[in-house]
DNA sequence: CAATAGATCTTCT
DNA sequence: GAAGATCTATTGG
């Protein structure tokens, strides 16, 4: 038997390419921590620096400091006032630019994915939506904020970005990314979702709405 | 099944 | 002050 050779922990050189690149190897890869490991089917490229949709749009903040670190960087970030979202920030450094982590099967450790996702008394959640969408996906892997930042290259870093690209034989889809409203969103410019075709763990698309107002005009 | 509203709070303008 | 790279429950067809 040959020994695998998807174990080895994904090189800082892996990370500093294009966004897009990047974005489309991480398909299939894996990530791990904390007991759990996913296998990635669905994510986001957001160029940084130049990207109406991207969070480093408008340049360098506290907030997203992360993302102009060293390729390989994991930029968890909270929104909506109740999740956590992860990427992985991609070359060249100093752009700004990251892969959001979309949709994800749980393929090891699915027991402990299910003690986070788990609501109490409320009925179990399907295995193929453990991981399905970025808030989820995030739990299952037991991500916040105190992983932002973390660098995934290093030897020593709990969370593990392991495999590469995904079989050649499963076409990789494209699309308009989901949740991005105004320039960026939907349109032919920013076709910037990837995803592994056939894949039930892929989140459902769905337009970027602008909120109703909470408060009186 | 599709559309919508509510939850909840950080961030930047 | 307002919007946000979301999720879930609920309502309506």
């Amino acid at each position: 038997m040959r020994p695998r050779t998807d174990a080895s922990r994904l090189p800082r050189d892996f990370f500093d390419r294009d966004v897009h690149a990047v974005a489309r190897d991480l398909l299939g890869a894996h990530v791990s921590h904390a007991g759990v490991t996913v296998r990635i089917t669905e994510v986001e490229a957001y160029g940084g620096v130049g990207d109406p949709g991207a969070h480093a749009f408008r340049g360098r903040t506290p907030r997203n400091a992360v993302l102009f670190e060293r390729p390989g960087s994991l930029y968890v970030y909270f929104t909506y006032g109740m999740h956590f979202c992860s990427n992985l920030v991609a070359g060249p450094h100093g752009q700004g630019a990251a892969v959001l982590l979309r949709g994800a099967e749980v393929v090891d450790g699915e027991d402990l994915a299910r003690v986070r996702r788990d609501a109490p008394g409320k009925p179990p959640v399907p295995a193929r939506d453990l991981a399905r969408g970025p808030a989820r996906l995030a739990v299952s892997l037991g991500l916040s904020r105190p992983h932002n930042g973390l660098d995934t290259v290093a030897p020593d870093c709990p969370v593990r970005v392991t495999g590469r690209h995904a079989d050649p034989d499963v076409p990789v889809r494209t699309g308009p990314r989901v949740g991005v409203t105004g320039p960026g969103g939907e349109g032919d410019s920013y076709p910037w979702r990837y995803w592994l075709e056939g894949e039930p763990t892929v989140s459902a698309y769905r337009p970027g709405v602008l909120r109703a107002r909470r408060t009186q005009p």
